[in-house]
This record gives structure tokens, C-alpha cells and sequence, in this order.
DNA sequence: TCTGGGGTCCTAGGACCC
DNA sequence: TCTGGGGTCCTAGGACCC
């Protein structure tokens, strides 16, 4: 029987958005969304005072990043269509990602964290789970002293929760939100986390909740009192195994405290839709350059990767990808770039093209040696041709 | 008034090997 | 002149997450 554990989940509370309002404090109180990119940066005018771009200026195919708890209220919320925020929130300020001052901050947060245990996982840029089963102290106070450290360093809020695992702890941390400190046990789970949505449960997302709901299921209560094998007969007996497991709390994941990246990717989706034919030279230029930025993305944090791969995505919104495993692991632009192309001469170029992207995976440390490039075989002696077994096992024609 | 960009993991079929 | 079966790699697509 494994030991009893104490898993945190840790929660940055809007946090692009607060990050703004860190620079532009005459912002708080208002409808603020963060996206778009282009053009949407704060102009300051001769007396001083700033000017900011409204959400209704904005024209473009970007999508609301984050956005303040007042434009939520107007039912601006993350991945939203930014031309449909400014239908709902049209005089909301406006304000360009900007990654740079993210990453600091999220820098000074897990740092801050850092000094309480070495035991976290990253799960991106505004949240960590925390593996506290070491760390002494009632987890009310252990909960506390970790918020106020956070804000101690960054003069931000977030919210945390405190229970048996990741999966308990992820819903928590929601619960009390923003700025909230929820401890959960397992004689919480009947009355604080059955009444929630399934969609709710990290891992169930809008298409198994749509599916959920169609089969009578709204509630992970629903879910825990549902028959196993009428699960089972619907999403197959792997994830109803999961679906079960989740419904009554039960979550054995360790927190992760160190990862290899697999991947590396870099894509572009166009203002307006562009034609293989028609708009090739543009075409060309961008496959260029994002094969040259995840090149130096890959060498700049020193990998090298043997499958290049390939994401289109039409104006009818459908997506395809290709890949290609070249026989030597690369960071180099020109080589993904000859990979990359090969890819594309397997898809059919007819209609517009909405997205292009590049990946790298099969990632491994550029400072390792590579292991031998073709694994030593005997047959490589063999007369060209190859086996001779296989002319004799040709069919008749 | 359509739907970003960067990732991970899972599934499933075919090739190929033993 | 019969079609087993396990393991691994490669590829494509899709769900999901932040």
C-alpha cells in the first residue's frame, strides 16, 4: 500500500491578464482581454496617460488568450474567436500577449515555491503541481505560507489546492478560485466533487463530455454510480476503466519533477487563406522560415530530432500532417527543410491553405553521441539486391 | 461573428523481423 | 497446396491541455 500523499495543485489566477495589470494598474477594474498580437500595444500619450486599443477595433482570425474576471462576466473567455468577444464586450481593453514578461513572472512564482521543495512538476507557464508529503506542517498552513510567498514575489494571487493526488487536487484548485486555498480529503469527494460537471475532470474534454451528456451523464457523480459495463460499451475498456477510477478519486500519477521535451514545432495560420498556386512565393518564404525557427529552436536548447514533420490546414478547416524519419537526427534548417518538403509532396496542393507548420520529433540531446546511425547488421554484406529468399517468395503473376 | 500556437498522449494499421 | 504470433518502428489522425 502506498503511503498516503499530499499533492498540491497550484493555480496562477488569470494570469496573463493579472501580469498586465501589474504594468497598467488604471486597468484593474475593468474588461480586459489579452490576444490578438498585432498592433493592440498601448499608446502613451504627451500628458502621460495611456490610450489603449478596444476590443472593437480589432479585426483579425486571433483568439481571446486570457481575459480579466470582469470580461468574463461578459462571457469573454479563453480560445474564444476574438471578432465574437468584441460582439460581447466591445469597449473591453485590448492588450498584445507579450510572452517575455509571462515567462518572468512564472519564473519568480516556481521559484518562490522552489524554496518550500525541490517535488514540482510544471504543467506550462501558470501552473504547478507540488508533491508537499515531505514538507511539514498542517497543509492549511503549508497552503498559506506557499500563497503568500507567491505573492511576496510577485504581487500576484493564486490558487491552491491541497489533497490525496493530482487529479483531486487539479479540480480543487478551481473550486475556491481566485485567490482561494481549498484543502480536499476522500470524505470530500462525495459532497464537494460528485455535484461538479464531468467536463470538469482534467482529461475530459468537449468531446467525451458531449458524449457523456448524451448518454444521460452530467455529474462525475453520474459518473460514479454509472454501470461499469454500460461505460465500457461505449467509450471501450480502457478509458472506462479511467472514467471509473477518476469518478471516485482515485489517481495514482507521481508528480513528474523532470521531463525531455519529444517535440518541437513551429506554425503559422495566414491573415487571409492562400493559394498553393496563386501564392506560392509567399508560401515558400514562410515554410522557409519555420523551418528555420525551429531549427534554431532545437539548437538553442540543444536537441536535434530524426522525424520532420509537416501540418497543413485547409480553408475548410480540415487538417493533415505528414512525417518523414530521416536516418540521422538534425537541428540543421537546410535538412529539416529537404525533409519537410518531401513531406509535402505527399499532399495533394488544391485548395487554400489556412496554416502551415513544421515539427521536429524524435528528440534527442545534440550532445549525445548518436547511436550508430544503421544498427550493425550482417545482411548489410549481403550481395545488392538484397535477400535472395525474396524473389523466391515473389508471387506468380 | 467561425475557430492561435505550442505541446503530450493514445490508437490503429502496415512494414518488417524473428 | 494457406494464411501463427509477438515485438518494434513508422505514419496519420485525433483528443486534450495550457
Amino acid at each position: 500500500m502506498l503511503q498516503s500523499r499530499r499533492i498540491a495543485h497550484l493555480d496562477m489566477d488569470a494570469f496573463y491578464a493579472s501580469v498586465e495589470l501589474l504594468r497598467y494598474p488604471e486597468l484593474r477594474g475593468q474588461p480586459v482581454v489579452i490576444g490578438g498580437g498585432r498592433n493592440a500595444t498601448p499608446e502613451t500619450l504627451p500628458d502621460g496617460t495611456r490610450r489603449f486599443q478596444r476590443l472593437r477595433d480589432y479585426v483579425g482570425r486571433g483568439v481571446v488568450t486570457t481575459s480579466t474576471y470582469e470580461a468574463r462576466a461578459f462571457g469573454v473567455f479563453s480560445a474564444m474567436g476574438m471578432m465574437k468577444a468584441a460582439q460581447l464586450a466591445p469597449d473591453a481593453v485590448l492588450l498584445p500577449t507579450d510572452f517575455d514578461s509571462y515567462r518572468h513572472y512564472s519564473r519568480l512564482f516556481k521559484a518562490a515555491v522552489a524554496t518550500f521543495t525541490t517535488q514540482i512538476q510544471d504543467r506550462g507557464i501558470d501552473e504547478i503541481y507540488i508533491d508537499l508529503t515531505d514538507v511539514p506542517g498542517e497543509p492549511r498552513e503549508v497552503g498559506a505560507a506557499i500563497r503568500q510567498a507567491v505573492r511576496d514575489a510577485t504581487g500576484l494571487t493564486c490558487s491552491i489546492c491541497i489533497a490525496p493526488n493530482k487529479l483531486l487536487a487539479k479540480i480543487g484548485s478551481e473550486l475556491d478560485k481566485p485567490d482561494g486555498l481549498t484543502i480536499l480529503t476522500p470524505a470530500d469527494i462525495e459532497s464537494r466533487i460528485w455535484p461538479l460537471p464531468a467536463r470538469k475532470v482534467n482529461g475530459i474534454g468537449p468531446k467525451a463530455s458531449e458524449k457523456l451528456t448524451s448518454l444521460g451523464i452530467d455529474t462525475i457523480g453520474d459518473l460514479a454510480r454509472a454501470a461499469p459495463e454500460f461505460l465500457q460499451t461505449h467509450f471501450g475498456l480502457r478509458y472506462a476503466t479511467w472514467l471509473k477510477e477518476v469518478a471516485h478519486g482515485i489517481d495514482d500519477r507521481p508528480v513528474v519533477v523532470s521531463s525531455e521535451p519529444k517535440s518541437m514545432s513551429r506554425e503559422t495560420t495566414f491573415e487571409r487563406d492562400l493559394h498553393p498556386r496563386d501564392d506560392r512565393p509567399l508560401l515558400s518564404e514562410t515554410f522557409t522560415r519555420l523551418c528555420v525557427r525551429v531549427a534554431e529552436d532545437l539548437q538553442r536548447k540543444g536537441y536535434v530530432g530524426r522525424t520532420v514533420g509537416i501540418k497543413l490546414r485547409f480553408d475548410t478547416f480540415e487538417t493533415v500532417t505528414r512525417d518523414l524519419t530521416i536516418p540521422a537526427a538534425t537541428a540543421d534548417a537546410a535538412a529539416i527543410r529537404r525533409a519537410a518538403t518531401e513531406c509535402l509532396k505527399r499532399v495533394p496542393l488544391t485548395r487554400r491553405l489556412r496554416l502551415l507548420g513544421v515539427r521536429v520529433s524524435a528528440l534527442t540531446l545534440a550532445g549525445a553521441q548518436p547511436a550508430a546511425v544503421e544498427p550493425f547488421q550482417p545482411d548489410l554484406f549481403a550481395a545488392p539486391g538484397g535477400d535472395p529468399a525474396e524473389d523466391a517468395s515473389e508471387p506468380h503473376a
